[in-house]
DNA sequence: TTGTAAGCGTTATCAA
DNA sequence: TTGATAACGCTTACAA
């Protein structure tokens, strides 16, 4: 009656039934702690709705077992990921690498795991990580400019979820920002020197063209020597290494003439400017007599430099934690999209050392 | 004989049947383009198993409707994330920046996503960062030490993917290692000033205790010294600034006797060796005459130092690009389990500059 | 406070 | 080369 071998009576073949059984799953965590799946779900994502009796027991086991909840489940149940994505211009420089710092820090006791791409200051390499990154169904995305192309732009509505742009500030933008006005630092370094009677500085760029924050200082520097009543003398550096950059500044500031070339040089950042402090006594040159200068960054070696370096000291680390703040409050259901896009200013401060002042 | 409102006859209510409506899903695509979803699958998963004509259909679709693919669903229907899990133990730093750097560029164009972690040189935030990232699914993981806990161990073996240790190079371990001894680091600097005759050589450690690896660079000078029949002299930094406590330690050098004192300086890092040679001016000494000094690390401002100093340089880049692509070809099955973990030397170079010539 | 049922969007399995 | 079907492990909606 019963053929002992033949696999299929008409159309009940045994089928694929199962697949993987890498770690416990919910499922194992209920069992064993006499509830179901759903009482553990909550016992991790809304403890104060499991009774103290359960949240004990589940602890227990959830220890025992080394359980931990899977993201992708939960995410694909639940449509969101439990996910910050974060695009950077540069990981490698300590600008951003600080920003990162405080955006962990602050992201993660919410149980939120920041994503990292690094666009390399290219407008293209960010669509291309908002691209990827959609995948990911994020809960929020923090960027570090401001000039998207539209489809990264249409990406971002699409996406629908909370948008911070950190590091500048700028008007007019439809997402949500927490960093200062990169102008402004340049207007404060600019007026540095004029206030000291200064009349010719000169506001010297990177070789590379990339940072386009370097620029807007410049076009505050620009703004300020206009407002004076002076003409702005901007150039660009002549190597793609920022201190060899500065080196070539202070040379070509040597071989002018003491009385047209340039009073004070303010360089778009703190390696150019150690860069060209450096090389100043292989120059005689004497800092800040034949020369003030001030930079931007205030790397750590800034104020170690004699003449200890003049610059502008952004609060990178406070710009990347208020970053991830104000994504948690959005999540939390704070400052909803009704109010408007919110901005955060961080201030830069200008940090006085002996590199900016002016001779007599 | 259809009641307007009844919400029920007997047992037929209407349920909660739907609920999300965010983005397109793979059976969009498959719908607009006549084919089915695990078509649509197959042309992001493996193209060359859809005929060329329905791959042309699919690009144009997908195109227009800027659709991504869910990794949540992905995920969880493979059973592997498509990510890859690197624990750092400082974020901040330029060494583990670049790093990121290396890892990100090689694991870009396989479609791995990097999730970053940072322990701050603690082997209880790696463990955590650990036990975060199982949740993840990671298709492999990346680590920055070999010294972890014994809770972090047992769950490296349990999730059963490919381990590599980055940075160092130990013998004994039981998973992959893409680096370089740092004692050898030691070692060598060392044998730099034995060779040149040098005696009494100091070696300065950071004045927190957190980098272990600067122990082993100091444990490798300690050797080199004992093999050379000489006592090593091992002292600590006095401060928690790097550049801070390389000043202090050359003016700790500048105020004992000439005779007395170390004829050669190894700094732990290139910020301890740039504040001492920042500091020696301030201090009347002169540079190396009055005291040898070597630093680990290659930082950007070394070359610039005058003297310039003589220093390691690790291939911090390389090392992140060669353990991601151990990584990729783990996964792609060449070195499989049975051969053993395998060990990856990206040496590091000694750069001798201007700051370790010893005085005649 | 707890549970049941029904998917979330994708891929593995087997069959054609 | 393509497709039908059944999971993957979790959470939402609703009911008790």
């Amino acid at each position: 009656m019963k053929p002992a071998s033949s696999p299929s009576s008409s159309s009940s073949a045994p089928r694929a039934p199962r697949r993987k059984a890498g770690t416990h799953t919910i499922h194992d965590v209920a069992a064993l702690a006499g509830v179901s799946a759903i009482t553990v779900s909550r016992y991790f994502n809304a403890p104060e709705k499991v009774s103290a009796a359960a949240r004990e027991r589940l602890k227990e086991i959830v220890d025992r077992l080394g359980y931990v909840p899977s993201q992708m489940a939960g995410g694909l149940a639940s449509g969101r990921g439990r996910v910050v994505c974060a695009v950077m211009q540069n990981i490698a420089s300590s600008t951003f690498a600080d920003l990162v710092n405080g955006m962990t820090d602050e992201l993660e006791a919410s149980g939120l795991q920041l994503l990292l791409a690094n666009a390399q200051y290219s407008r293209e390499l960010e669509e291309s990580a908002i691209r990827t990154f959609a995948g990911w169904h994020p809960s929020a995305l923090i960027l570090t400019r401001d000039d998207h192309t539209p489809a990264a732009e249409a990406m971002l509505h699409a996406l629908d979820v909370p948008v911070v742009e950190a590091w500048g500030l700028v008007p007019g933008r439809p997402f949500h920002q927490v960093g200062f006005p990169h102008a402004q630092a340049g207007v404060a370094l600019a007026e540095h020197f004029l206030a000291q009677g200064a009349r010719r500085i000169r506001f010297v760029l990177p070789a590379a063209d990339q940072d386009f924050r370097a620029r807007q200082r410049a076009e505050g520097y620009a703004e300020a020597m206009r407002a004076a009543g002076l003409a702005p003398d901007i150039v660009r550096g002549e190597a793609a290494d920022d201190f060899e950059a500065g080196a070539r500044a202070i040379a070509v500031h040597a071989a002018t003439a003491r009385t047209r070339r340039a009073q004070a040089l303010i360089f778009a950042n703190d390696n150019m400017a150690a860069g060209a402090i450096l090389e100043a006594p292989v120059l005689k040159l004497v800092l800040p007599n034949d020369g003030a200068i001030a930079g931007f960054g205030d790397a750590p070696v800034s104020r170690r430099l004699r003449p200890a370096l003049t610059t502008v000291r952004p609060a990178r680390y406070e710009i990347g934690k208020q970053a991830a703040r104000r994504v948690l409050d959005l999540l939390g259901g704070a400052g909803a999209k009704a109010d408007g896009p919110s901005q955060v200013l961080v201030p830069c401060e200008l940090v006085v050392r002996d590199s900016s002042r002016l001779a007599g």
